[in-house]
DNA sequence: CGGGGGTTTGAGTCCGTTCAAAATACGTGG
DNA sequence: CCACGTATTTTGAACGGACTCAAACCCCCG
């Protein structure tokens, strides 16, 4: 493992935000946590961990964004999701003692700290709410609920598509005067193939359809949507393949 | 919610299994456990909780089979899940917060105990060993790991039907004195069809194949794998459609 | 200005679907 | 125990979406 390039920054980020699990901790256990964690840097491309590695403790994410992507032993690439900031992640090999499912990569520069596994027994053990709030989080983890919408094999290329523009709709996606909804995607064409299970040239070739009839207007890695109802009614409504 | 049939069979069997959660009780929590819980028997068909509901508890399966099956909003089924005795299920909407993203259904005469929610909480907020247990049980779901192989677009409908009999190996296969291994599947054609994410008469014909190339036998709901290393083969060295 | 990765476009093919019908199991009642 | 109606499974033929392979195109960056 490399030397990470460290960088001091502050807790009070992360802990302000309400849907942070740390949010819970009292004054001394927030001074332990500040102790025990460890802050680095990555740029994009880098990862953070890697699928089949061992779990060493939760990684908390104050800026910047990253993909979790998994391989199957054809090195099929499929893109479990997009993580934004605030979020932790590693918990699930953590909590599961199993190596990771995934790789972690960032696709900015991102802010992260690893929080050492011996810290985390330790807040949970002495704080059942911190355990609590792990429930939720495992248990809200979009993953199981998204992937039908984004993979489902009955489901065609264009509504997995739409719907993973309505998945990413909070956190990269902002109202214009007009009315006008205005993605900034995090990801590339590739990922987006990735995520819902498909080929670049597929992506391609439905974006460009998307873009004539006026309901996604995709440039680069920025998509415009008029009609927000209309996204959310082709994605509901259409007819299984 | 019509009556259910009650039926006062022991915690025992469950209590026994290493890998239930309630194992790390103590005496006088088992015995709080066994005034709460409310026992069940359900017929093949019926089912124990719908997509939409609200949770109302845990429900811990004494013995029988079920499956967790999705909806999407054009009634396309997917087949989540087999659910075998000693596992308890209902815990992510529980801890999420959120109605049950799945109805599960006895596919045969189940015995069931609800543990209500006002008991769970009260036996997590004064055993912190248990809350790890429900942490463990959660990021241990294998759903999300399962549903990548049942269920990629990356895999044809063959290698997915073989992937789908090596996760019912552990629960439904035996071995036979010549070697083989013998599954006897709790789940119809159409089941297996809504759990590789393809249609019945698409099952029908790579069961077929399979039978033609002798590497899995289906004969009704019994499955004779001669070489089950034939079977991990194929579904792992496979090439992508 | 010239690589080079990412994206787009095109033509041909294949897997899986759809629709329809036959065949086989299953349960129920006579 | 057998006959009958229903549900499930199997088979067939035709269609269609997505894939493969391949080449052209573009944008970014040095």
């Amino acid at each position: 493992m490399e030397k990470r390039e460290s960088l001091r920054f502050d807790c009070q980020a992360c802990w302000s935000r309400s849907e942070s699990e740390w949010s819970v901790l009292d004054d001394s256990e927030r001074a332990y946590l500040d102790r025990t964690r460890r802050p680095s840097l990555y740029r994009p491309g880098e990862s953070i961990f890697r699928q089949d590695d061992n779990p060493t403790g939760l990684y908390c994410i104050q800026s910047g964004h990253m993909v979790l992507k998994q391989f199957d032993s054809f090195d099929n690439e499929t893109v479990l999701r997009v993580v934004l900031p605030g979020e932790t992640i590693g918990y699930r090999s953590f909590f599961s003692e199993t190596p990771h499912a995934a790789t972690a990569t960032a696709l900015t520069l991102c802010r992260i700290c690893l929080i050492p596994a011996a810290a985390i027994h330790h807040l949970i053990g002495g704080n059942v709410v911190l355990a609590s709030r792990f429930l939720k989080t495992l248990a809200r983890d979009r993953g199981p609920t998204e992937a039908p919408l984004l993979r489902s094999p009955h489901l065609s290329v264009r509504v997995r598509i739409l719907n993973l523009l309505l998945i990413l709709r909070d956190g990269c996606a902002t109202d214009l005067p007009d009315g006008s909804i205005r993605f900034q995607l995090p990801i590339k064409r590739q990922d987006i193939a990735a995520m819902v299970g498909t080929r670049p040239e597929t992506v391609s070739r439905v974006v460009r359809e998307l873009r004539e009839d006026g309901v996604a207007v995709f440039h680069r890695q920025q998509v415009d949507v008029p009609d927000i109802d209309r996204v959310l009614e082709l994605a509901h409504m259409s007819m299984p393949i």
